[in-house]
DNA sequence: TTAATTGTAAACACTC
DNA sequence: TGAGTGTTTACAATTA
């Protein structure tokens, strides 16, 4: 998976005539982290990511040019970008002019926010995209298209094709499922391969454009064969400042040109071939442009690739659809407890984004980790729920830690913060599949295998196997984190060894784990420093961290998630304390330890072990308050997933 | 400044 | 003998 910098920073300029954002400027190397106001990034921008910026922007506004095109069809005038009012998208209209950085968003929405968030982005692309294809085909049709249309033109399709790519991207990782749509339907009938050719005609060889003329001719677009493209003239590729690829790559001369300087393509990265499952190396662009007109031109394969392709944003669409509604439900639902029972902490200041950002620790709940201040992030007070406080596990960052696996120090406590299974639950499949880290200590996550277990005991292999079951981020440097398993099941008291039947099992005294000390946790900086060491995010493409930029904005400047009337649910959110659930369920009427042990295991000896620190504190209330609770009989895992969600003050 | 928490590394002992 | 398991210590980083 190409690895590119998360560096891209997107400073929206509706007031652009031609509405295209406008590329920001790049600062030298401020860390990634100042992306203020002043539309600054943090300096790792490459020239991929830049012309990846380009790109987009440029698919602006050929989406709005086709737009305003289709809609005054009757009037010639109408072609004039410069006289069309900007139509900003849903996505950019929402984003703030400020400058966010993807880390700094990152930073602040939790592994799956930024999953959803990206979904909703790839919605709204893939809304625009059938769109696109069918404004193109119309404005084809006209048959009477200026250069200037030209080149919106193949900036469209250009962008289509970084679309796809961007997606295929994200499938490639495992992120989503592969579905069909009606929309892809609609699309795949548009993309026949006589629409196809006919596409690539009308698109690159329109007569006023002496250079579409001269692509044209190059192309053979009147052979359908996949030998088209042995006749075409290997040189005329290289040296044409306009081409038109025949897998519906467009290239405007200035695009060539910055690619000239830039070896950047959207298909062309690393020396390879990123048209996909081909990966041919090619030295230079130049080689890459031959090659991708010999080896991807219009034919038959070529044109199944592209179907497939098609498939797999038909897939996405599906799985994007699915978690916008989601994220929208939680959204709901999170704006609509305004009332609930003030939880214990301080309240956020959520009045002024000024205050918001006076200090970490002023400004952030407890328990949650928040990103590094940034006199210019926007930071939201939006909490929701499980999923902002993992947010951190996604931060990508430069530095890869010594050991391999980056420290979980500070992540989200298992006690203030999320309710793990209910993060677990939701955003399981993201676990399995992104090499990200999940934001729980490693004792929280040992006990959550433990309870999740039918018997809540499990061995120390089976502990094992849930951590690489659940995470793919434990299925490498498993040295590391299976010793730091041993050594928390070791190193706690909560954890007891019971000597079963068929080996020694470990199980979770719930009565001493919740002596721990409550942590106050919050973000801190090593965490965002160390977190990332070739984590998930590392693997995330710069168009994923591009749309999850350009999403977040999108949500974070939503005016209703950072209304006051926010703060006592965020409040709520951050108390979700599935410890005290699961005291419920763990705690024996005598409030001794009982985790759910079998007859045959108390006839076992038990190894008592000394917790590190005897520090009991207030969480003892939550033990005495439930020690009435006879929790003998060990709850359904969805009984207990169910009451690790309940906040704390209900239980209080 | 100190204590607590957490993660990581490593040494060591024990068992199979 | 080696791998796995379990314990313990040390250290670093961070926050309250």
């Amino acid at each position: 998976m190409m690895v590119e910098s998360a560096s891209e920073t997107i400073r929206t300029t509706p007031s652009n005539q031609n509405g295209v954002s406008s590329l920001s400027s790049q600062s030298d190397g401020g860390g990634g982290r100042e992306g203020g106001s002043n539309g600054d990034t943090n300096g790792e921008i490459s020239p991929v990511d830049l012309l990846h910026l380009q790109q987009q922007q440029a698919l602006q506004a050929a989406r709005q040019f086709l737009l305003q095109q289709a809609s005054g069809l009757n009037s010639p005038g109408s072609n004039e970008v410069k006289q069309s009012p900007v139509q900003v998208p849903v996505s950019m209209a929402m984003m703030s002019p400020q400058m966010i950085t993807p880390q700094q968003m990152q930073q602040i929405l939790s592994p799956p926010q930024l999953q959803a968030l990206l979904q909703q982005q790839q919605a709204l692309m893939l809304q625009q995209f059938p769109n696109c294809f069918t404004l193109c085909l119309l404005s084809c049709g006209l048959q009477q298209l200026g250069s200037k249309q030209l080149a919106f033109q193949q900036q469209l399709i250009q962008m289509q094709q970084l679309q796809q790519q961007h997606i295929l991207n994200l499938q490639r990782q495992g992120l989503v499922p592969l579905q069909p749509t009606a929309a892809m339907q609609t699309l795949q009938q548009a993309m026949c391969p006589s629409d196809l050719q006919q596409l690539w005609k009308d698109v690159s060889g329109v007569p006023s454009s002496e250079e579409a003329l001269k692509q044209a001719e190059g192309l053979d677009l009147s052979t359908n064969s996949s030998n088209s493209t042995s006749a075409f003239p290997k040189a005329a590729s290289a040296h044409l400042p306009l081409h038109s690829l025949p897998n519906g790559q467009s290239h405007t001369p200035k695009r060539d040109s910055h690619e000239e300087h830039t070896g950047s393509h959207p298909l062309y990265g690393h020396g390879e071939c990123k048209w996909p499952g081909c990966e041919a190396l090619c030295e230079d662009m130049g080689q890459f442009i031959k090659h991708l007109n010999n080896e991807h031109a219009l034919d038959d394969r070529s044109t199944a690739q592209c179907r497939v392709q098609m498939q797999v944003v038909q897939q996405l669409e599906i799985q994007l659809a699915k978690e916008s509604e989601r994220l929208q439900a939680m959204m709901t639902h999170l704006h609509m407890r305004p009332s609930e029972p003030k939880p214990f902490n301080q309240p956020l200041n959520l009045a002024s984004s000024g205050s918001l950002l006076k200090r970490d620790s002023e400004a952030y709940p407890e328990g949650l980790p928040h990103p590094p201040t940034s006199a210019a992030t926007p930071i939201t007070p939006l909490r929701q729920g499980p999923s902002v406080i993992s947010s951190s596990s996604l931060h990508t960052h430069s530095h890869s830690h010594t050991h391999g696996v980056g420290p979980i120090r500070r992540r989200n406590s298992d006690k203030y913060c999320t309710p793990i299974a209910s993060e677990l639950a939701q955003n399981c499949e993201f676990y399995k599949n992104a090499d990200v880290r999940p934001p729980f200590t490693y004792a929280s996550l040992i006990r959550h295998a433990i309870l999740e277990s039918p018997d809540r005991q499990l061995t120390l292999n089976e502990i094992y196997n849930w951590f690489t079951r659940k995470f793919a981020y434990f299925r490498r440097n498993t040295a590391t984190w299976k010793n730091a398993v041993r050594h928390n099941l070791s190193l706690h008291k909560c954890f007891v060894r019971v000597e079963n039947v068929k080996g020694a099992v470990w199980t979770v005294d719930e009565v001493e784990y919740q002596k721990r000390r409550p942590p106050k946790m919050t973000g801190s900086p090593t965490l965002v420093k160390n977190m990332i060491s070739g984590l998930g995010f590392g693997s995330l493409n710069a168009s994923y961290q591009a749309a999850l930029a350009e999403s977040s904005l999108s949500l974070l400047n939503s005016p209703p998630l950072v209304t006051p009337q926010s703060a006592p649910s965020l409040n709520m959110l951050h108390v979700g304390h599935d410890d005290v659930s699961s005291t419920v369920e763990q705690v024996n009427s005598n409030g001794s330890c009982s985790p759910t042990l079998s007859p045959q295991q108390y006839s076992h000896p038990v190894h008592v072990k000394e917790e590190p620190t005897e520090v009991v504190e207030e969480d003892s209330r939550s033990v005495s308050l439930l020690a009435g609770v006879t929790h003998s009989l060990p709850l359904p895992s969805d009984e207990r997933d169910l009451e690790e969600d309940l906040p704390t003050e209900e239980l209080e």
